[in-house]
DNA sequence: TGTACATCAGTGAACGCGCGTTCACTGATGTAC
DNA sequence: TGTACATCAGTGAACGCGCGTTCACTGATGTAC
């Protein structure tokens, strides 16, 4: 049985393959980012560091696993809490304060990751083509929140600069429905627009907590992330009532 | 004449001390935070390592030493801006676009400084107490603008959530006139809170910026990052008008 | 002004560490006839 | 079913690199009398 027999040599590749992946992510996790290491990792398998070159072509390549790793846990925890908020009834304020919350919580539990992908980029480490496409996934969620808000006529309207059109590139147009090719109207490049501001506020709040910038001047990081991010939805065209604590 | 030949001494100390740290930012601009050493600075000097422990302590004394460095630059660029704003005649939101824009280039311009204190934290590097008062000094300025158009009445009003009291420290409170140990009242509280909103959304946008997540979504960055400043500022309650292009 | 001593700057070798990557190799596993 | 060969996994030693920090030391500079 050739195929079959393939196939178990396949499968056990897939497996080691699956454990590195596994050690290294433990590893980032505990080291950060920097200081991950293909030794350190073959050490924790109990293997020949030279071994590893079986599996991985170099650091590099290993990085870039952990890159896209993150960036699908990202997208998988952004994309469930925007779809349990909907399934409860949720209009696009809460559905991104669901969507922000998500976010917060998982970059806490997964600082190295969020550093990695998030923060500040790895000296010498230049991220290939492969992991765009996940990246794009946070911000299709978040640009169908506006969307959505666009589609329902919950926007507060404002003055649109006309420079915002031909701004922005498909990505965060087409969820409006704007076919890729197509110039957006002002009013959805204008939602489009909002939708960064939600990206990058949401990034900073997150990114400033972690930088421990917000103990210098709050007891409560938790509640003023909300009051953050409640603030941002405002700028946005975009109501959030906070829950009373 | 003791007294003076002393202070030949330490005069020749404080000038090599001051071109130790200038090869530090050399180094620190051309390679990161990370990899940071001494000994290629010591090289690029011209003298051994081990004199470097004639004037700092250790690596993470000179980290402490750009750390500070950095947030000053910081610091003047932005009171600076706010400044020259002022004196120009224009009110709290075009202020906060000034300071918006200094920040950017000034991040774009000492990408590693950025990073060293806005973006991820150095591993196993902590910084001490004295690093505190001069990052608080951008959040003072973010919370005056805020102050002087609560002042002014020029914030948009909104709905206030009780648990913004007591939320924020006096270092974002006493700009707007609330004296420490006092509790801030709900106004003022409020228009603290959204000085936070802009601080984390500036830093955000400048780190997405910075981690190329830009790139992704649009073409034109610098115009991008003024939408969204301009954005972030609504929800803020200032409104700015961006000059056309 | 001159001399004896103390202080300081700076050196170079060394310790012990960890890293990415390469290479020739040993066995085990799979393949073709 | 059995044998000869090819493929692959994994090893361990080695190369060359850079790091922070310590230490005993040499000279030069400053100080006290």
């Amino acid at each position: 049985m050739p195929t079959r027999a393939a196939g178990v040599r396949e499968r056990a590749r897939a497996q080691l393959v699956g454990e590195i992946l596994a050690a290294a992510r433990t590893k980032l996790a505990a080291d950060g980012a920097a200081d991950l290491s293909l030794r350190s990792i073959a050490r924790d398998l109990g293997m020949a560091s030279s071994a590893m070159y079986r599996y991985f072509p170099s650091r590099d390549a290993l990085l870039t696993a952990l890159v896209i790793d993150a960036y699908d846990a990202v997208g998988d925890v952004a994309e469930a809490s925007a779809a349990d908020a909907r399934a409860a009834g949720a209009g696009p304020g809460p559905v991104w304060l669901a969507v922000a919350r998500s976010y917060r919580s998982w970059a806490l539990e997964n600082r190295a990751s969020f550093d990695l992908v998030y923060g500040t980029p790895v000296r010498g480490y230049d991220a290939p083509q492969d992991t765009v496409a996940p990246a794009l996934r946070l911000w299709r969620v978040i640009a169908s929140v506006l969307g959505e808000a666009l589609a329902r006529d919950e926007l507060t309207p404002r003055a649109t600069s006309p420079e915002t059109r031909d701004l922005l590139r498909p990505v965060v147009l087409e969820v409006a429905g704007v076919p890729a090719g197509q110039s957006a109207p002002p009013h959805v490049a204008d939602a489009a627009a909002r939708s960064v501001a939600l990206y990058a506020g949401l990034v900073g709040a997150v990114t400033t907590e972690l930088a421990g910038h917000y103990a210098d001047v709050t007891t409560d990081p938790s509640r003023l992330f909300d009051v953050t991010v409640q603030t941002m939805a405002l700028g946005a065209g975009l109501a959030v009532e906070l829950p009373a604590r």
